[in-house]
DNA sequence: TTGTATGCGTTATCAG
DNA sequence: CTGATAACGCATACAA
């Protein structure tokens, strides 16, 4: 077992004082060029690393931040868009230097508020990564002082990191005009509670009335994230629109592929009677069968950028900021549209 | 802001010692009954949490556990088998009292083994949620004495949990003798560098002598994991086959649905023609078209079991605990299999 | 420029 | 049974 490290020993065996170290460690302070030299050599050397829980309990900064999922929402790890964006994140602010800790509220026997558990655990800043307007918990996180980011929440006071959904729609709205050369559309959104979801149902509608196309139907909001509900989706737009939509636009691949299902089995073929679009890019829209035309969402560029945000917040909590970041999307076509 | 809480104030503002409110909180030493009742009635009352970072400086546990990904096999959080694991895990050991930290090689500047990196963060214990054979610095950390459990690796000294991969194979086999009644088989694996498929190819071999049955050709291997590995494996197992195998069993979902895909582009009808049956039953098992016949794994019980199992490590380092833990498996028929 | 002393919030070992 | 007190490893203000 190699020897427990500390700045007392290293002080010692390099004829130095404790607090020397910590000074060059830190970058503090004043401390000639040549101990520098050498207490950086022999830190490297032996693989000195300081001990955090003591940096911890001593100074202000902890360089942890607090990873939260709201719990409201159920959504977790498993959910492959989420820990994706969440994984490069991580990468990026380990490069950093920082430690994630994730914030539940209940912690053993422990429970408290996330706001109070991340004063509890001094945590430099927050991310949210998936949060649920309905919980009140979460705004008194949002309003308090630490800097807090997130790329899904759009909260007043919350830096939030998203991609540019808008700019999403208008791209589809190009592709129709320019190359499908299509005029009859409809929409299917995923259930309303969600803001990235309303966004893309009210660009829709502004780009319908911009480029002159026909809405053939209210547009169906499924009851819920998943496969099935795009199943149910496609089957109830079907039944109270009026004229067949030449393309379905849907609001999320997981559910696109559900409608991609269910017109399978209405014998409704795709690309052929009906076209389909969907928005993200999972992994397994490619794979479908017809694998599925959609928006690209860039999912390490969201990471990455909302880990850049949260180090710029932690380092300056008074610079004002740009609060929303809207990252570009890209269209990429698939077997389930196609040019008439 | 809340008034910072230590069990300093908390012993004055209760007329005691803080020594007395430690006992209390860590079930330690003797405290009277009634002031045991009064200090965690006000500690309750108070939203009191312990600070983290002076416990974990002051004993020897810290309540934490370390989570390790080799980064040698670049899978991380995005991967959803063993994020859905590792997310059930997280449940269990956080109702427990253990937080998580992840235990990466390079934290911003500071670069050590897996092993120190546990020494320094004094974690109770590690869960290697993904490992890699190659990686030499594994090794060093299994080989040592803190206590690790493993949902992957099979190595002599660590312990794991594990699904019981013959007997899935041998369910499968069962379903083949008894409704289905095929006679001429073929397998399809992932990389042998993984001894869960290992374990698969072998049970597949054992059972094809037992259950006296035919197999049209030598195992073909997958280059990768994914659903494109599995598109050209087909291929290149219909390429090198004597007699067309009745049924294709593959080592796991992700290359059972690139199987699927490849036969259909090849005008090969499933069930019809060929049946195949997966292995794990990932999310989109069931909704691809045909619908996936597998063998599901079941990844809360696989969490919550490693969990469950790396406390009890933690709890009694010297007691000798069984290594290998497999679980159950269950057999799910969908529409790629189907009773002459 | 370097060394010393103190405190961060706990736990654990003593006395009382 | 309870109260004082010394670590734990580090950062920092201050003294040298």
């Amino acid at each position: 077992m190699t020897k427990k490290r500390t700045i007392y020993n290293i002080a010692k065996e390099l004829n130095l004082a404790p607090g020397t170290i910590s000074k060059v460690i830190n970058q503090t302070g004043n401390v000639s060029d040549l101990t520098r030299k050498r207490v950086l050599a022999y830190i490297k050397e032996v693989g000195y690393v300081p001990n955090n829980s003591a940096r911890m309990l001593k100074s202000k900064r902890t360089y942890t931040v607090g990873i939260v999922f709201t719990e409201e929402s159920d959504v977790g790890l498993e959910h492959s868009f989420f820990s994706s964006i969440l994984q490069h994140f991580k990468t990026y602010v380990e490069l950093q230097g920082y430690e994630l800790s994730f914030i539940v509220k209940k912690l053993g026997q422990h429970e408290l508020s996330y706001y109070e558990w991340c004063m509890n655990k001094r945590v430099d800043g927050v991310y949210i990564v998936v949060g649920n307007y309905n919980d009140k918990g979460l705004y008194e996180l949002i309003d308090s002082s630490i800097p807090a980011v997130s790329t899904d929440m759009l909260v007043p006071g919350l830096h939030t990191v998203v991609s540019d959904n808008e700019l999403g729609i208008k791209l589809i709205f190009d592709y129709i005009k320019e190359d499908l050369k299509l005029k009859n559309l409809a929409f299917i959104s995923g259930p309303n509670s969600s803001k990235a979801f309303n966004e893309r149902v009210d660009a829709y509608y502004k780009f319908i009335d911009e480029y002159e196309l026909n809405n053939v139907a209210e547009v169906i909001y499924a009851e819920s994230f998943g496969f099935t509900s795009g199943y149910n989706a496609v089957a109830k737009l079907l039944e109270v629109s009026k004229n067949r939509p030449e393309l379905i636009m849907v609001a999320s691949d997981d559910i696109a592929l559900g409608v991609l299902k269910g017109l399978s089995d209405m014998n409704i073929k795709v690309p052929e009677d009906i076209q389909v679009v969907g928005f993200d890019d999972i992994a397994f829209a490619k794979h479908f069968t017809p694998s599925l035309t959609t928006i690209r969402q860039d999912r390490k560029l969201l990471g990455e950028t909302a880990a850049k945000l949260l180090i710029e917040l932690m380092n300056n909590p008074h610079e004002t900021i740009e609060e929303i970041v809207k990252l570009p999307v890209e269209l990429v076509i698939r077997e389930s549209t196609q040019k008439k």
